[in-house]
DNA sequence: GTCCAGGGTCCCA
DNA sequence: TGGGACCCTGGA
């Protein structure tokens, strides 16, 4: 990986398995949005920034400091998932998905948005999820400056638990509520320390996190991979037990991953809502039916 | 206007 | 272990 600036950008080269449409729109994160022109515009660590790709390089808006401070983690670049994703081709489709998927790198992203952004996503629709989460963010984060405009920061722990369900009320996060405060609560008092659950020695950080209110299995296991970077959580949600019902008879043990099934997960999640038409209109006849009276 | 589905979770038999 | 309820939105 070499980088060096350019105008007002960083140029990022000589990384392998750098695709910034991919790796956004892989379901990891909600808050970078492309710009039309094949840039994508968002906030992440505290800083708003553009980046683009062209040729066999990616740019990043701010100087060098931002960049090893903030970006050269955030985007995992000393991370080979070149080497990562051959590892993973352990059947043909796998090595359909992954060479579908290439390009793709998990995001370091801040913890506790991670916790907080996918407890709103339960049971609900991505654009819905990117809506909330701004809403969120636009009502209780900070504002940041960025090319003539106002953007806004994710808002920390600390303010959301001093809130009210009645103030979340113009998210229109419906149930979601109680929880989005209960965990606010619950990281700002440090009864639950994310920075420590991302440690090495902590074996079963989704455990911790489902003792949170309205965390279960599936966002526990995504703030997990997400948030904590925690590359061998595999989390299972309604597209991941399509792909393991019709791939592999409704059994599939992430283990033969090794230590990157989650990387193998977004791989196949990827993949899965990719090849699927999303419109209600398109699905598939046979997808899973909600369980309604 | 009505119905249904959307990256779940919780509670109760 | 399985079924139903939950909050809200947007498409058909």
């Amino acid at each position: 990986m070499e980088y060096r600036r350019a105008g007002g950008e960083i140029e990022i080269s000589g990384v392998a398995d750098f695709d910034i449409g991919r790796t956004f729109e892989c379901g990891q994160c909600f808050r970078w949005n492309a710009d039309g022109s094949g840039a994508y515009v968002g906030v992440a660590l505290g800083r708003a920034a553009r980046v683009r790709s062209e040729g066999a390089s990616v740019y990043i808006t701010g100087g060098t400091a931002d960049f090893e401070s903030a970006w050269r983690q955030y985007f995992d670049l000393d991370t080979d998932y070149e080497a990562i994703r051959r590892s993973l081709c352990v059947d043909e489709f796998m090595e359909s998905a992954a060479r579908f998927g290439a390009g793709i790198r998990i995001l370091r992203q801040d913890k506790w948005e991670a916790l907080c952004s996918f407890i709103i996503s339960q049971r609900n629709n991505i654009p819905r999820i990117k809506k909330i989460v701004e809403t969120l963010c636009r009502e209780f984060g900070d504002p940041i400056e960025f090319e003539g405009r106002v953007c806004w920061d994710f808002p920390p722990p600390e303010r959301l638990a001093a809130l009210t369900e009645g103030e979340l009320a113009p998210l229109r996060s419906g149930y979601r509520a109680p929880y989005i405060i209960a965990a606010a609560r619950a990281v700002a008092s440090g009864e639950v320390d994310l920075e420590m659950l991302a440690g090495e020695d902590c074996a079963d950080a989704p455990r911790a996190l489902k003792a949170l209110p309205g965390v279960g299995d599936k966002v526990a296991n995504c703030v997990a991979l997400f948030g904590l970077h925690k590359l061998d959580v595999f989390p299972i949600d309604t597209w991941m037990k399509k792909v393991i019902d019709s791939r592999y008879g409704g059994k599939l043990d992430p283990a033969v991953f090794g230590g990157y099934a989650g990387i193998a997960q977004q791989y196949m999640f990827f993949h899965a809502r990719s090849a699927t038409p999303r419109r209600r209109s398109e699905s598939p006849k046979n997808g899973p039916q909600p369980r309604r009276a």
